[in-house]
DNA sequence: ACCTGAACACCGTTCAAGT
DNA sequence: ACCTGAACACCGTTCAAGT
């Protein structure tokens, strides 16, 4: 066909496009040709805008994460609140796009949270905690965040457990209120970091 | 060829010889081709003892979790001591195979952990956890288990960071002792995790 | 510069055929 | 029952050729 009056690949629609795919037939159906079939192009174009197949995977997955950014965090009394919202937030626009979430394993491209580290960085240091320890308290926030995201992605099943063997794990797998919402276990868990994170001054040496 | 004598292919063969080449060459070059070829029977031979490539991939997981358990855990004095150990050495087994993580979180099959999770039950209740927090406090440790592994076994470069828009996040980067070991991170974490979790006899409604 | 069809070197999986 | 070669329907990527 040859060149056309307008570029007919424009980068952000072929990640709208591509992560719009993923999100409705699944990772493992994406390719390179159906994502040119949707568009109306041929899958060789597409390499004339993208290096290869993961930077599309990279630019859809921040894509995911962009979109589902709440618009403005509200400010709060306490800067504990806040940071329970940020990492809240986080985890609702990861569980928004389930399907993206192998992807951001498995680059774990950090740059996109550099902003929110900013601002959280500020917040740990407001509520207390030692500046040399606030980078290894956003490493541990940001590990919570991701793990309980990729656990509760895959809650497929109650798993069944054994009586006898485990007692008080099957006990306490039927009391009711045992499963709280991921949201909900990831607000106990960060508030539960925070209250001690302010507390230490300084990593305890391996004794 | 025919039916030989003695079977040729032994699962358990197929399932080390997996994690090998996984471990060595990459999950991308990882295929059925490559692991028939190593083995030296036809990739058509492996759907006689398993389903699909997936049924592989997660039993080469499975191996990979078995293979770095740690003989016995050792009898602590308390229980939050023997669960840091525990979590400690489920770090250590996922960073041992870098390669295989990216399929764990993929499938995320839990069932490999009951056994630690019954154990595990029991040293959170004896540690003063109300029986019916104890999925969710078990819940949470897997997600920062797993969270930790990841970003731990991404971890490219130290992003930079501008330190006029970031200033306390740039200190922190820079200050020395800011990076910690994984493994110290973790028990930091679990430590302020278990802290709180003797406290919380419910969790706090949504007021 | 931008897009194309055709080709290359692969995939996962199936299946009739062999012993 | 267990293994095979050959085939099917795909991949990601490259490249000469078109305008």
């Amino acid at each position: 066909m040859g060149r056309p009056p307008h570029p007919l690949i424009v980068r952000e629609r072929v990640l709208a496009t591509a992560l719009e795919l993923i999100g409705r037939d699944g990772i493992d159906h994406f390719s390179m040709r159906v994502l040119a079939r949707t568009l109306g192009v041929s899958a060789a174009s597409l390499y004339h805008h993208f290096r290869d197949k993961d930077e599309i995977l990279d630019g859809a997955a921040a894509l995911a994460l962009e979109l589902s950014r709440r618009p403005a965090p509200p400010a709060h009394a306490s800067p504990e609140d806040e940071i329970v919202t940020i990492v809240v937030d986080a985890l609702g626009a990861l569980r928004a796009h389930p399907e993206i979430l192998p992807v951001l394993v498995r680059r774990a491209d950090r740059e996109f949270a550099v902003v929110v580290h900013g601002h959280m960085a500020e917040l740990l240091q407001r509520s207390g905690v030692p500046e040399a320890m606030i980078v290894p308290w956003l490493d541990i926030l940001d590990g919570l965040l991701i793990g309980v995201a990729v656990l509760d992605v895959h809650t497929t099943v109650d798993y069944d457990v054994d009586a006898d063997s485990y007692p008080i794990l099957h006990r306490s797998l039927v009391a009711g209120d045992a499963d709280l919402d991921a949201a909900e276990r990831v607000e106990i868990a960060v508030r539960a970091l925070l209250a001690r994170a302010r507390e230490l001054e300084r990593a305890p040496d391996p004794a």
